[in-house]
DNA sequence: GCTGATCTTTGCGCCAGAGCAAAGATCAGC
DNA sequence: GCTGATCTTTGCTCTGGCGCAAAGATCAGC
């Protein structure tokens, strides 16, 4: 891919490719292909052959997996500057899950081969990967610890901090959650029914703690969600 | 430490250590630090500075994690060859899990900085050690999916079987899993309470899938297991 | 601005599984 | 072989949250 000066700086952002020599980044952003897809398309699906690895430049993506009988989870939301199908690097066969456009989006990818390469030679970008794989994997022992220990309630709340965190947006009436997410999809995220957390969403709204919309969660005392998520005497 | 037949032969038994050189493999057993264990103690608790990385050579442990509140989940057992704490590579501050032998154990551990300095000179080390790494949260995304959208039966049916092909050992009766393991340790594998486990397990065991004992699980019928762990239409 | 499609809310019944309690195994140490 | 400690089983009750159904919002396209 041509290099030019603005992703470039993209690049230099995405944690995967930090403290990475510019000479080094140059020659992985010219090896880089760019794909453009639009919202509700897919980068690849759960079951396809992981060939390549991408990193996404601009818009959101939601990583599902879905069992044999189609029952489906939300992984994680990824967003700019995050790298996706990472498994192929560590010679994964097929993807484990789905990666789906919430926005518009653009990204780049690698060729599992050609990723490799950079991998093999630079032992930053090894470290730098390695890293963000340990990050996944302690992640999904928090949540698998609190899938197992905690309730509906405190699940929700802290999936609505974690979003917030990662895809918050300030506006006017708090932090809004800048991607299109239903209820359903919170529910696939923390394991709950879209039932539940339509309850619990309205119960806080009255409260004032959230503002809801079709689709949107703005959060406006993101304190009192803190309070359910961490009170041990709920 | 001191290099023996003996303990290279494991060393090239482990995953972490395919296809490295024999030449490496000398380099990385001889840095290797010893450390024994007798069955109950730990060779680290959560929340203890990740300074070490370990490889099993004999015994089984526990790999848990706590919530603030002491509730407790069981992430994994680690058996012989299997490397453990990996996480310190990956210059996590502290451990997110303890690490408790179930029976006496022996393991080698090398410094955070001794290993470091063998993944950044050794390419294959550090595709290894992906590629673990990208095995653990494909196995953890499963989990998570499982523990949302799946039922106690089938979970347990499912933590049996993969203790089993992990941990199994050939005697009499079927196929008994090799460590002391608690009704109280299977609940918190799969996010159950031991009366609903032990309750299952009776109900297997009247149905002669199992044979029960106390701290033991022998498997008598897999394919039941199975069964119960595929079937679509329970 | 109407229409159909999609998403959300709310009411109600129900049940898997949690949470006790109490009795029965099994083991280790003396 | 007794004793206390630990682990397991089994009975019972209770409830969080699931699983509908049906009505209300909101949006996109014509």
């Amino acid at each position: 891919m041509k290099t030019t000066a603005t992703n470039l700086s993209i690049f230099r952002k995405a944690p995967v490719f930090q403290n990475l020599s510019d000479n080094d980044l140059i020659r992985i952003a010219e090896a880089a292909h760019l794909r453009k897809i639009q919202s509700g398309e897919f980068y690849f699906f759960q079951g396809d052959p992981a060939e390549r690895i991408y990193l996404l430049l601009e818009g959101q993506l939601k990583m599902t997996q879905s069992s044999p009988d189609g029952q489906q989870v939300l992984m994680r939301v990824i967003s700019a500057g995050m790298l996706f199908g990472a498994v192929a690097l560590a010679q994964a066969e097929v993807y484990p899950v789905s990666a789906q456009a919430a926005l518009d989006c653009s990204a780049v990818y690698w060729s599992k081969t050609e990723l490799m390469e950079f991998v093999l030679q630079i032992p930053q970008l090894a470290m730098n990967t390695l890293r963000m794989m340990a990050e996944y994997v302690q992640e999904y022992q928090d949540r698998l610890r609190q899938s197992a220990t905690e309730r509906v309630e405190r699940r929700l709340a802290r999936a609505l901090l974690r979003l917030a965190s990662q895809s918050g947006r300030r506006v006017e009436e708090g932090v809004l959650i800048d991607l299109p997410l239903s209820r359903q999809d919170l529910a696939e995220m923390i394991g709950a029914t879209l039932f539940t957390v339509s309850r619990f969403l309205s119960q806080w709204e009255s409260h004032g703690l959230v503002v809801l919309g079709r689709e949107r969660v703005i959060i406006r005392y993101p304190h009192g969600l803190v309070n359910i998520a961490e009170d041990l005497t709920p």
